[in-house]
DNA sequence: CTGTTAGCGCGTTCAG
DNA sequence: CTGAACGCGCTAACAG
């Protein structure tokens, strides 16, 4: 069931048979006829770690991404996965978790050619010794760009969308806005805190840090934020599953959202378009980013040399009831 | 920077070399450090590829999901990766969205070599030419078993508890028993819709039917069962994002939960109790539902020709506000 | 304990 | 237009 057993029935040579297997132009009808039926007879099946062994190309990606459970991780995954479906790509998925030995063994797959580059969601520029086992193999970062890496960025501009989010509840008269940030190890995280700062210069500044980006997290914050004296009147959430947690918070206290407490989230996931009132939230191009990563990364993959692109898409407030 | 380069540098063969990157026994110390030394000098990283083609094992999973956006998938997928990190294996991850072409690439990676087995949680079975594709290889079906194949099974019963839920309902006093389904090409989906036809044997009946499993498509239901001239007071959804997007509908509509209409989802995924009220529901074994699938997809890559194994898991009724 | 040899299955020169 | 021969990088069998 090699090409060889193909080659033999069909009376050729195994080169004739690579040639019409992958289309090579230059052999005889007759003879690709030949060759199909034997291919045909034989439910011949390439072995494709050997032809990848061969052109050391996999046709593979790979996509480290901190939680897949984070439905904005897995709306940059679909993006990722239709676009390298278009070019003949598969995905390689590593949810991480944050735990560095995983990372460290899917990293160790770029250095082993069975990847041909690596699509990272993760903090990862924390972590010096991944940066170095993905050396100078092609990188992207996706939703969040370190410049000082020789890889390529997709994002949005996390401050700029921030202070949006911040200036617009300053705008409906919210008096005391909070923020609810996540691991700020994270650049987006360290970012979208700026932007907030930046907004509420000179006014009441309150940030609580969660170690997740889960419901329950945004909950917890919430409650902390409850329990101040001096209690915010308007949340900005750095994600919408923590304003989520947040909102079932302000739910189970009684209180009016948006008239006693508002809620601004991040992200855009369908979720925030359900829960009561629906979330006003900074919608990030989700499925977009993930198509823009699979592009620049095939780009670097063609041409190794080429320099990395820092590329920012647009993002939307999208105003709904929560605030 | 392949084995040879190692070996010149070393002073010594190639075998040597490999023996030392495998922990194997029988080599001098001495030499043994010698080749260390070799292997870091020259930065050698060995190539995967060569290797499984040589041993014809790729130490890589598939792992055949419908939506990576649907919560439960994705916790499967996070005990699926758990496990198979143990055991020294890979994920390959492909979310097919029930796109035939999609799936069919992702599966001639089996015969491709490239994968050493594949787990699904797709109604799979519906698909002829895909079974077709995966042939004799190692295969674990999860979250619904065909027994018509030749493939192991991780699920729970979900025909008793989908009866389990209504019978809850029916307890607590509701008459007119609704249920929103999903797409009944999955076995899970007929099954469920089974015990709930059982439970309501002689009573009320309706059931609406959804394209996906997203939020919106359980609004849309429960707007559907809400322009009935005859009303539900109960409704079971097959999954909690449906049950989420019926309780906004309800919210909307003012409809006190559980007072005037009654809310019952299935899988238990952490979204459901963060609703206000948090769902009443059926938990599913999420993590462990992937967990054993790797096991016995490991086992059946060790030994071919082990019979399968039909393993139903147990679940729970977790009583919360909504009904 | 170590080296030599022989493939794994394929794509790709280079002749003819 | 086709075939023979080689090698991708590695492991495994067999000698020594």
């Amino acid at each position: 069931m090699s090409i060889d057993k193909v080659a033999r029935v069909a009376g050729v040579s195994t080169a004739t048979v690579s040639r019409v297997l992958n289309g090579n132009p230059g052999v005889k009808p007759l003879t690709r006829e030949k060759v199909l039926a034997a291919i045909a007879t034989c439910d011949y099946q390439p072995n494709l770690l050997a032809r990848q062994l061969r052109t050391s190309r996999s046709n593979m990606l790979l996509v480290l991404v901190s939680s897949i459970l984070n439905p904005f991780c897995a709306g940059v995954v679909r993006g990722i996965e239709e676009e390298a479906e278009k070019n003949g790509y598969h995905i390689l998925l590593c949810n991480s978790e944050s735990r560095l030995n995983r990372e460290s063994a899917y990293l160790r797959l770029l250095s082993g050619k069975v990847v041909d580059g690596v699509i990272t969601m993760d903090a990862i520029s924390c972590l010096p010794g991944l940066t170095a086992l993905i050396g100078d193999s092609p990188w992207v970062q996706c939703g969040e760009g370190d410049p000082g890496y020789n890889a390529s960025s997709v994002t949005i501009d996390n401050g700029l969308a921030a202070k949006a989010a911040v200036d617009y509840l300053v705008e409906q008269g919210y008096q005391r806005i909070a923020m609810i940030n996540g691991d700020v190890r994270y650049l987006y995280a360290s970012q979208r805190e700026a932007g907030y700062r930046e907004a509420c210069e000179g006014r009441w500044q309150q940030v609580v840090y969660t170690e997740s980006l889960e419901y329950q997290a945004g909950f917890q914050a919430m409650e902390q934020l409850l329990a101040l004296p001096d209690k915010p009147d308007a949340v900005f959430a750095i994600s919408d599953s923590l304003a989520g947690g947040a909102l079932a918070c302000a739910h189970q206290r009684g209180l009016k959202v948006p008239e006693q407490l508002a809620i601004v989230g991040f992200d855009g996931i369908p979720f925030g378009e359900i829960t009561t009132p629906p979330l006003t939230t900074i919608a990030q191009p989700i499925h977009q980013l993930g198509v823009r990563s699979v592009q620049l990364l095939l780009e670097r993959i063609d041409n190794p040399a080429m320099t990395p692109v820092y590329e920012m898409l647009p993002w939307s407030l999208v105003q709904r009831g929560s605030a």
